[in-house]
DNA sequence: AATATTAATAGTCTTAATCTATTAAAAGTG
DNA sequence: CACTTTTAATAGATTAAGACTATTAATATT
């Protein structure tokens, strides 16, 4: 009882044969012996219930269905080949989806030049790209959502982290504020005026350095408008609406009747760093040798990003 | 030392444990032991250079090479499988090409009904037609350019034939032609007329056949153009250059200046016949037992086809 | 008629796929 | 914390399948 299904060598036999039309010639070429090539063929006929060859002791030649057969078996073979090259391809991290997310800050300062180095590098990698605020990024972080995060820290979950950047914040004016004139800028002379800054929630670290730094200086400010994206923040400034917290970086984009002031005293620091997790999830710094094949199974496409981000790094330096 | 390669027997596992990621309940599911699927996942993994999935003793997971390489195979068998499919319902007949050469005046009688019913039972057979002289299609057949021929016999060639119909043909006159008001037309009454008649090597018989005729009658036919599809010809006698002999069912393409009538005594007769290469190129007939599975390999199409053509006939009589 | 060519057959050997039984590790439970 | 359950890996034996050599039967070709 013949229980065996059909597999790839059978069909490789086939195409061998099909194209020398030649028991002999064939079973050479596939390194073989003729009785066997035989056997394989009469097995495969067997299976698929279908004469593919006609053949007398003299003649081989395809039968209709085999020559119908012959090139769908051309096709599978040749996507057999594709698929082994795709997942080998793969596991050298040349070719998969990487999932990250960012803060609207980061968006303006080290994200596109990271990012397209890395698409010049790999470009056969997805990067599926996500803007979150700095504690939706921890929780997507360790569900797996996200597998690597622009964020401001500090943070305390169990997360690896490398600190990339840290700018200070500047004082966005309308063009005729009176303070624009002033040559230096203290905290102090804010005192008084209305500000634009983004919900607590979206950046509660940084939320809580302005408003440290106010209470310092002996106010609580007035807040009169909470919105998110940076360029919105400059916009209402632009309209009179009031002062605003932005990064240092936002400078480049230049707004007509808007100017920069940096505070001469303490100022609130804007820190950006790199965030993932940990590829030992499981106990497997128990596990002394193999510790490298898991890692690289867990993503290789991660550590190749790490290891360009240390590059770009290296090169800022 | 693995020699072996990649079978679709690997794929198959791959696929079950990672759509279970269990290898206990894939194996179940294979209906194989678990200790074999987890040495075939590992010697897959080693075949390719690849991990595939990451384990712990507890918990299965597909790594980022797995997920790419999961869909890739799914892909893979599921073409097997149509492929398997195709060569099966092409060795039933239902599938595949069959070449068929036709006369001029095939294709104004049966040819039409019998494509038509045959494309209604194998709608997935491809029919590729071509239109050959009747000597034509003898040397197309036994080369095996065409398969099957729709033609006049007789023929010498060592060919399978079938006759499928023989009509009278019949005089084409203008329709102010003296003859037209004759009660009953002999050949005799044609003597001095201008015929229009097919080039002799296109249908040799028949021309023979309508030689003989005259010289019995004791004239010999003036021709004034030799022209090939017998609509042309109509077209001609309709513009008075002359008179012709067509087949019969030439009358129900009615054309306006044309008029036909039988000829009383002898007349030329135009039989068609389907004509085919014996399956028994060979020696098959050698053979007693294999006879009917040589016969199949060679084309079940025609076989089917000419299966047709027997019903189509029994259904007229 | 003789020779060469070619696919099939017979019989043996070896590999590898599979099985059963067991182990090691991890997670849940009283 | 011990105990049970679950799960994948390991070890060793068995069997099936693939492959080899030698030979045969048939058919062209000379």
């Amino acid at each position: 009882m013949a229980t065996s299904s059909i597999e790839l060598r059978h069909l490789r036999y086939f195409v061998a044969i099909a194209q020398t039309l030649h028991f002999g010639r064939a079973a050479e070429q596939l390194g073989i012996t003729q009785p066997v090539l035989s056997d394989q063929i009469r097995r495969l006929e067997t299976l698929l219930g279908v004469q593919l060859l006609y053949r007398t002791k003299r003649v081989v030649q395809l039968t209709e269905p085999g020559r119908i057969f012959l090139p769908e078996v051309l096709r599978l073979l040749h996507q057999t080949e594709t698929a082994i090259a795709t997942v080998q391809r793969a596991a050298q991290g040349k070719l998969g989806q990487l999932k990250i997310g960012y803060t609207g800050p980061a968006l303006y300062t080290v994200l596109p030049e990271i990012l397209r180095q890395f698409r010049d590098r790999y470009p056969e990698v997805e990067l599926s790209l996500h803007e979150y605020c700095t504690p939706d990024q921890e929780t997507a972080l360790l569900s797996g959502e996200l597998q690597l995060g622009f964020l401001h820290p500090p943070i305390d979950s169990p997360l690896q982290q490398r600190e990339i950047r840290c700018e200070p914040m500047v004082v966005a004016l309308p063009e005729n504020h009176p303070l624009v004139n002033k040559p230096s800028l203290s905290i102090k002379d804010l005192a008084q005026e209305s500000f634009i800054l983004f919900p607590e929630p979206v950046g509660p670290n940084l939320y809580r350095q302005i408003m440290n730094l106010c209470t310092e200086a002996g106010f609580s400010p007035k807040i009169v408008q909470e919105v998110t994206p940076q360029p919105t923040m400059i916009g209402l400034v632009a309209a009179g609406i009031g002062i605003a917290f932005v990064s240092e970086s936002l400078k480049n984009i230049s707004r007509p009747g808007v100017l920069y002031r940096s505070l001469q005293e303490a100022t609130p620091l804007l820190k950006l760093a790199i965030v993932w997790k940990s590829a030992s999830t499981q106990a497997s710094d128990t596990l002394p040798a193999s510790n490298s094949t898991l890692t690289a199974s867990s993503s290789i496409l991660l550590d190749n990003f790490l290891k360009l981000v240390d590059e770009w790094m290296q090169s800022r330096c």
